[in-house]
DNA sequence: GTGAAAGCGCTAACAC
DNA sequence: GTGTTAGCGCTTTCAC
């Protein structure tokens, strides 16, 4: 009202280009400053009169003011990003993470830039070529990147923190959260054994930066206990579904062939399942299977399948609780933490008792 | 050598901390703008001596720059993210939607920033609650957002490109990519009826933000050619997977079942499959299925799944077109366009005739 | 209490 | 050919 009367018409168009704190400023009648401390709520201790700072608020919201993160950012603000590295977002397991992370970043006001590592074809990538490292306050690492080294290195040296999920037997390079690998196969063999089985094979997916933990801790199982692994009870598969398929009709082949299997993932589960089923084998009354990660599709399965339970969202919480923590307080990274959590396993339709040998009875 | 001799060891620390244009200049000897200049590639004909150029692309090197995006998006240089906002990443549809759109994003130097839409508890999200809409150069919308009237306004408002995917029914507001809902499930129904079957039910997908599309397709089918919907072979399913389990079963146990059942999306057909499986119902003996989407996991299901393929990596590859040339074009986008794709009916094991009616034979 | 001014790293006029 | 200069929008001393 009694304002400088140079302004425009008092129903200005909201919202429209661009508005900053100097438009503010105008408006209101006070200098730039003024409105930048008073937006950002009083930096120091600064008194301001009520009144001032209730025009300057009110012409804010009235403008449609949003700052700009890029003039923050330029003086060293937080991005309020954080930089998810995945090699395959469509793999359920992987996307079922990037969904829990998601979740967790919004709601503490962090979105999530994705950066993607292509298939086995791209040899060396750098942190560059995957992710625009400046653009993030950190970086989370879903699963290994043992085959890209030149990304490992980069991300080692780079100027943020990182906190590294499902590593596996990777010796830890970064702060790490895992799951206990070892631990939940046995989980899973020991319900075998105690079902009945002693011919147990394990199907294990071998993907490019695969985990080779849950495979090493079957053979040290079946070392352990069943006197070492026959030959072709333990087959690799290339591809998740379509290597359990072939997994499973290689294993069915032999002239003493398991009666349960033990799979690396659910994913490879579902795809001996299918096998299975394909050869008219019946689950679990010729042949018991057991999966890895519990993802959705484990449930709906025919049979069900019975698998480990991966507590998903608490490693996904975990990390972000890291990472958040070491960018608030950079040193805290130094002293390398790697957090495990516990499988449980999750008894479904899949598994059985053996059916009795033939000859026996 | 003949340089200035002020300047620290040779080799120095490289890429320490941030390397700016003014670094590289004191090192060259030359002025931060003629640095500018050679590192953009001769922005105007400006002619500069080889030997120049040459001695600050190696300190460039040397020194490690890297360019400050923040300084450059400051003067409205691209930010090279593009804004995917979508309801559930762990959806395995939108999941692999998302890494495709990954992989086309990066082959062209973009990345992805995830804006994500929570469960039904959030009622009126805003853009910028979603996703900073100043951090990218445009925003691809992942599936329908009737839900969130806030969001949509604010998106229609923002100063960048918006291209909707999979919208189904719902009205162009945007430049849209969408799959020929009404067509697919056209085709699904005919192939059905083919194998014989009259008695056809739906399980319908009624997530928010849901497709109503494809279920009204089956609606119009079914008055057209099959004299109308029976009681209760319309299904609708909260949740995908234990919905489609809850549909089949309520559908068994009318007085007239269904010996077909046709479903929104591969996930409630999972479902659908499930709950058969557990009633002892064989399928496709005794009751046949159809999906839609043809995720993964439909190769894989016991019995593989009939369904009608997706085209995903053609529909999100031509988003990204078009939102590309949007950036470049702004007015090009104002004449909305709508792209619609044809989805492609997969056969495999789900389907077949319906057994002879009892009594018959 | 409030304003003026410098500067974050970079680009783009404009001089010399 | 190359350097100087003025911002981009914001934060932050430092004066008044």
């Amino acid at each position: 009202m009694n304002d400088d009367s140079k302004t425009s018409p008092a129903t200005e168009r909201v919202s429209s280009a661009s508005v900053t704190l100097r438009d503010i400023a105008e408006a209101s009648g006070v200098s730039l400053s003024t409105v930048s401390r008073v937006l950002n709520n009083a930096p120091s201790r600064v008194p301001i009169p009520a009144g001032t700072r209730h025009r300057i608020e009110s012409e804010a919201r009235r403008l449609g003011y949003r700052p700009n993160p890029f003039a923050r950012a330029l003086q060293g603000a937080p991005t309020m990003l954080l930089g998810a590295v995945v090699r395959d977002f469509s793999d359920p397991f992987h996307a079922s993470a990037i969904e829990q992370l998601a979740v967790e970043a919004m709601s503490r006001g962090y979105n999530i830039v994705l950066g993607h590592i292509r298939g086995r074809d791209n040899e060396d990538l750098t942190l560059p070529s995957v992710l625009e490292p400046r653009q993030t306050d950190a970086v989370l690492l879903f699963g290994e990147m043992e085959d890209q080294p030149r990304l490992l290195s980069d991300l080692n040296e780079a100027r943020q923190p990182v906190v590294a999920l499902w590593q596996g037997a990777i010796p830890a390079r970064f702060p790490t959260v895992d799951v206990d690998e070892r631990g939940g196969i046995r989980i899973g063999l020991e319900h075998l054994v105690e079902l009945g089985h002693r011919r147990i094979g394990f199907a294990s997916a071998r993907l490019p930066g695969g985990n080779p933990a849950r495979e090493e801790a079957y053979v040290e199982f079946m070392s352990e206990h069943l006197g070492g692994v026959p030959d072709g009870y333990l087959q690799h598969c290339e591809s998740s579904m379509i290597g359990g398929a072939q997994a499973i009709e290689v294993m069915l082949g032999l002239e003493d062939p398991p009666t349960a299997v033990a799979c690396s993932t659910d994913a490879v589960a579902v795809g001996v399942s299918h096998g299975a089923y394909d050869k008219g084998v019946e689950v679990p009354r010729q042949l018991s299977i057991v999966g890895f990660d519990d993802l959705m599709v484990a449930r709906f399965s025919n049979p069900a399948l019975t698998t480990l339970h991966m507590p998903t969202a608490e490693i996904v919480a975990e990390a972000v609780r890291m990472a958040l923590e070491f960018i608030g307080d950079p040193a805290a990274a130094a002293n390398a933490t790697l957090k495990v959590f516990e499988p449980t396993l999750v008894r479904r339709a899949s598994t059985g008792p053996p059916r009795p040998a033939s000859g026996r009875r």
